[in-house]
Formats: structure tokens, C-alpha cells, sequence
DNA sequence: ATAATTGTTGCAACTCGGTTGCATTTTTGA
DNA sequence: TCAAAAATGCAACCGAGTTGCAACAATTAT
């Protein structure tokens, strides 16, 4: 007997992805849905602990399709650890903050994006000391080399 | 009898950087001057593996204090690894590029920092997949709340 | 509804980048 | 040149992320 969960959003997300509906996926969701800022998957794992307890390895996994099918997007933050944050129709891409005091990753504006550079001076809700910008994807070598190595996913692939 | 080594720049490195010079310090700095793309510390260690042998904590130390001292930057790709490259009067902040098939991490021309929003479009040397701005330093609650709580360092400090 | 199939989860064990404590060696500076 | 201070190497460790496989839950065809 399973917990009945609150289903709307997280339900349609998974729907949406094209993959079956599980408590442990319904869970991450909710926990992404809620959320107003990445969260690792540590955090996400800790969060649940108290009402569904899910392997870590289960969290990856359910990370890693949500985050191949376009469900949620990962922000690689300076510690080297992973965030994800939901996209949805209002989260457009956007600057992160890290603070390398207490830890936390935060949204910025996105029209920062635009007015990046002038950003260096910026006196206001932060005090910038390091800004990073990580593009990735494909280069012209292996763009040109078709080689089909398709990325990191640690969930059964089908054939 | 330790290998003389070329001096000029690495020393004047490490002159400004406020510490002593040492074999394995001028190795590093020797490698990271003559880098034309950023480097993973496994990189450099790899690079000077035949001539000086370093142990890898070793090289962890040396790149931790240039980083702090203003020598060189740190890159944190998506995989999680740190990559490091020179800061010179010419390397002025630029994006970098890495690739999901190959795993290079190289430099893109600093200019793109500027129009960055457009780049998403842009069908030139690479295939963009994902752009990431990752903005670090002190959030303002920190800030404000005198916390001297300093970064991450594996030498041992002064006192 | 139920059995067979397929996909998902949990466990244990592992990899790899990075880190710490401490003893040894090298630099520095009197 | 010799003591004090700093840097290095070693071993052992940590935490994020990953893999293989067996147990389990969801789906589909019956």
C-alpha cells in the first residue's frame, strides 16, 4: 500500500517525459515543484528522508532522465556538486549565485544575463567575486566526426 | 641534485605571489605558462609525471595557493572537475567551452562574454547545447553578517 | 483480474576528485 | 651553517556520483 501523493504537476511532468509513474519520481518532483532555489541531490534526498526514504542511487537515476528529457536542468556549481532546478514555462535560463560562505546557490534576475559584464562592479545583493560562463555542447571536431557517444545516463537505455 | 629549471616567468610568479620557490611550484607554473587551454589537476600531473614526480596532494596545494594568491583561476566544469589557467595581462575573463563527447575544456574568444544571449543561436565553431552563468562571492546575508569565515585552503596558513 | 513481461528500485561495492594528519625533507634567514 | 619555518610525500580518508545485479513494482496482453 502505497502513500497517495498529490499528484497535478508532478504527474503531467511525468507524463510529459514519456516515463511510468512511481512514488519515488512523484516525490522528486514535488520536492522540485516546491523549490525556490537548485537543490542537490543531497538536499533533495534529505527531504524526502522523513515521508519517503529513497536510495541515493534512485535519486541520480530519476535525476538523470528528468534531466534528459528535458524536465529539469542542471547547474554545476564551483564544489563540483550538482543542482537541478525544474524548467518551466517562467524559469528561463538565468545566472546563479553561489556563496562560498554559507553554501547556497540562488536564482539571479535573468535580465542579468543580458547586462552581464557590468555585473563585476555590482554593489548590490551580492558581493561578486567570481563569475564563471560554462558553455558546453559539441565541438566542431566532434560535431563533424559523427560520433554517436552519447552522454552520461545510468538508467536501463532502450534498444 | 634537483633538475635546474627555467626560471623567468615561474619565478616572478611566485615572487608575486608571495612564496617560496620550490621545484615542484616552478614544474606547475612551468606547465600552466605553457598551456594553451585550462588544465585539470590530474592534467598537469600527468604533464610532469616523467620528468619531476609530484604527489598529487602536492599539486592540489600549489594550485590552491597561486588560486588564492591571484596567479591563476579556477574553472569548474560540468563534470565536476576543477581546471585551472594562468591569470596574465593578456587572459582577461573569457567563457570556455567544453565538450560532452570529448571532455576538452577550451577558451572561447573574450568578446562573446559581451553577447553572450545571442551566442545561444550561433552555429560557428561549436554545437551550444547548454550555457551556464555561475556568479560566485558573498551573498548579502554573509556579507553582512561579519562571518570571517575564510575559503577552503589545504596549505598551512600563517598565523 | 491475472500472469508474463518490462521497467524501476535498493543494496553493496566501487571509482575518482579532492582533502587531512603527520612525519620527513627542503627553504629561508639569522 | 644551522635552527626555525615552510613545503612535500605518504597513507588514509571523504563525499559525489556510478555500476552490476537481484528483488520488486508497473504495465500489457490474456
Amino acid at each position: 500500500m502505497v502513500t497517495k501523493i498529490r499528484n497535478t504537476e508532478a504527474t503531467l511532468a511525468l507524463r510529459k517525459a514519456g516515463i511510468s509513474k512511481t512514488s519515488q519520481r512523484l516525490a522528486v518532483l514535488n520536492i522540485l515543484f516546491a523549490a525556490t532555489k537548485p537543490l542537490s541531490a543531497n538536499a533533495i534526498r534529505q527531504s524526502l528522508e522523513t515521508k519517503t526514504s529513497i536510495d541515493k542511487v534512485t535519486v541520480y537515476r530519476i535525476l538523470s532522465i528528468l534531466k534528459e528529457r528535458g524536465i529539469i536542468r542542471e547547474i554545476s556549481s564551483a564544489g563540483g556538486v550538482g543542482y537541478f532546478e525544474m524548467i518551466t514555462a517562467g524559469n528561463h535560463l538565468h545566472p546563479h549565485f553561489s556563496c562560498r560562505s554559507c553554501g547556497t546557490l540562488t536564482c539571479m534576475a535573468p535580465q542579468l544575463f543580458i547586462k552581464m559584464p557590468d555585473l563585476i562592479l555590482s554593489k548590490g545583493d551580492y558581493s561578486i567575486e567570481h563569475i564563471e560562463i560554462n558553455v558546453s555542447g559539441l565541438c566542431s571536431y566532434c560535431r563533424d566526426t559523427i560520433k554517436p557517444e552519447s552522454p552520461k545516463r545510468y538508467y536501463r537505455e532502450e534498444e
